[in-house]
DNA sequence: CCGTATCCTGAAAATAGTTTCAGTTCTGGA
DNA sequence: TCCAGAACTGAAACTATTTTCAGGATACGG
C-alpha cells in the first residue's frame, strides 16, 4: 500500500536530518535513504517543504509521544544502573523512578535514540526562525513539562513543581545538546539528572509504592 | 583599510545568521547587508566555506569573550530588579551576585544580545554535525563553566561546584532555547536562574564579602 | 604625474538542488 | 483478460546559489 512508502519515506528524512542536520536535507538524499526515486516525493508531499513539514510533525508526534509514555516500554532509558533508579520488569514503579526514566529517557547509546534526539533538536533549532514550527515545538515542550509537574507533584510534594518542571526540562534540553556536540556522554547527562532531581525528591530515600 | 572590510563583512555574516540562521546564510544575503558586492566575499574569504568559518570563530570568540568578561560592563543584564540581585555602580559586587549576571547575561531583549545568543545557538545546533565546530564549542563552553565554577566555589563553598557548574551551565543553554522560540520572554529565564541559584548560594541568606 | 599593488565590482559560467512531466509498472475490480 | 486509476520512475527543465574572472577604482611610493 502507498501509505507504507509515505511512512518509509517520512522514516527516511529523519534519518537524513538525523544524519546531517536540517541543512544537509536533500531531496535526493532522501530518496536514495528511502529507496524510492526522487519524482515520488513530490508526488506524495507537493514539494520540498511539504516533505519536510511532514518529517518534522512525525518527529514532533514522536517526541510527544514519548512524554506521554514517560520513559517506559520499548526505547527506554534508564539511568546507569546501580545509581538510585533500579531495573523494574514492567513500567510500574513509583513516581520518583518514573520521573528519572522520563528525563533520562532522552540519552542512549541506541542509534534510534541518538537520532531522535538529533532530529528533535535540529526541529527545536529551526523554530527559532520558524514561527510554526515554534508552536508544534512549544506544544510538545508544554506536554513534556506538564508531565514531569505531574509526577513531580507526587514525587516532591514540598518543591514548586511548576518552577522545579521548567528548570528540569529546561536542564535536559541544555544537557542534550552536550551529548549530541560530544561534550558528554549519554551516562553522564542521566547521572547529571540524577544529582539535580536528588534534593528535590528526598536526599537518599527509599520511595517505594505511590 | 581593507581590514575594516572584512571586519565589517564578518558582522554582516552574524546579523545573517541572526536573522535566518546557518541555513538561511547566502552570500548574497551577507553582501547586501555588508554594502559589497558578492565578489569581494570570494576575495576576502575564499569561499562559502571559509566566510562561514570565519563568522563562526568569531561568535565563538566572542561567546567566550562574555564568559571571561562575566556579566559586568557593556551589554551586561542583570536579572529583575527587585530580586536578589541588586543594581551596582561598577561590577565590584560579591561572587554570587557576579554569578547571577553571568548567567544571566546570555539573555536580554537588547537585539544584540539577541542576535548573539542566536548565533550562538546555531553555531551549537551546527556542532552537533561538524567535529571542528564541535571543539570550538566545547572550547568555549568549557571556559565558561569554569569561570562559573569558580565563582560557585566562592559563593556557595558547600556544594560540589563541578557538578553544580554543569547543571546551571546546561541548564542555561536549555533556557536559552526557550526564550529563543518564544516560550519564555527573557525576564522570565533570568528569574528562573535566579531560582535554581537560590538553594545553592544559602536561602534567603545575605551573602557579603568573600 | 606614473606605475603598480591592492581592493573592489558585477556579469557570466559553473554548480547544486528542486520541480515537472511523459511515460511505465502495479493493483484490484469487472 | 482487460481496463482504469494509483503508484512510481528518471531525465529534462527550471531555479537558486556559488564561484570565477576581466577589468575598474583607489591608494601610495617614487
Amino acid at each position: 500500500m502507498a501509505n507504507d512508502t509515505r511512512e518509509r519515506i517520512i522514516e527516511a528524512c529523519e534519518r537524513v536530518i538525523a544524519q546531517g542536520g536540517l541543512r544537509g536535507f536533500r531531496m535526493g538524499d532522501v530518496a536514495r535513504e528511502a529507496g524510492v526515486s526522487i519524482g515520488l516525493l513530490s508526488y506524495h508531499f507537493g514539494d520540498r517543504d511539504g516533505l519536510l513539514e511532514a518529517a518534522l510533525d512525525h518527529v514532533n508526534e514522536s517526541a510527544a509521544r514519548r512524554a506521554r509514555a514517560g520513559g517506559g516500554s520499548a526505547a527506554g532509558n534508564r539511568p546507569g544502573t546501580g545509581s538510585a533508579v533500579a531495573a523494574e520488569p514492567a513500567g510500574l514503579t513509583g513516581p520518583a523512578e518514573r520521573l528519572a526514566a522520563l528525563l533520562c529517557s532522552e540519552f542512549g547509546d541506541d542509534p534510534q535514540v541518538r537520532a531522535g534526539s538529533t532530529a528533535w533538536n535540529e526541529l527545536r533549532a529551526a523554530a527559532v526562525f520558524d514561527p510554526d514550527r515554534a508552536v508544534a515545538v512549544a506544544r510538545a515542550t508544554a506536554d513534556w513539562q506538564r508531565e514531569v509537574r505531574r509526577l513531580l507533584g507526587e514525587a516532591a510534594p514540598h518543591t514548586d513543581p511548576d518552577a522545579a518542571a521548567l528548570i528540569l526540562t529546561a536542564l535536559v534540553e541544555g544537557l542534550s545538546g552536550r551529548w549530541l556536540t560530544g561534550q558528554l556522554t549519554a551516562a553522564e547527562a542521566q547521572r547529571t539528572i540524577v544529582v539535580a532531581l536528588r534534593p528535590l525528591v528526598g536526599a537518599g530515600g527509599r520511595p517505594r509504592r505511590s
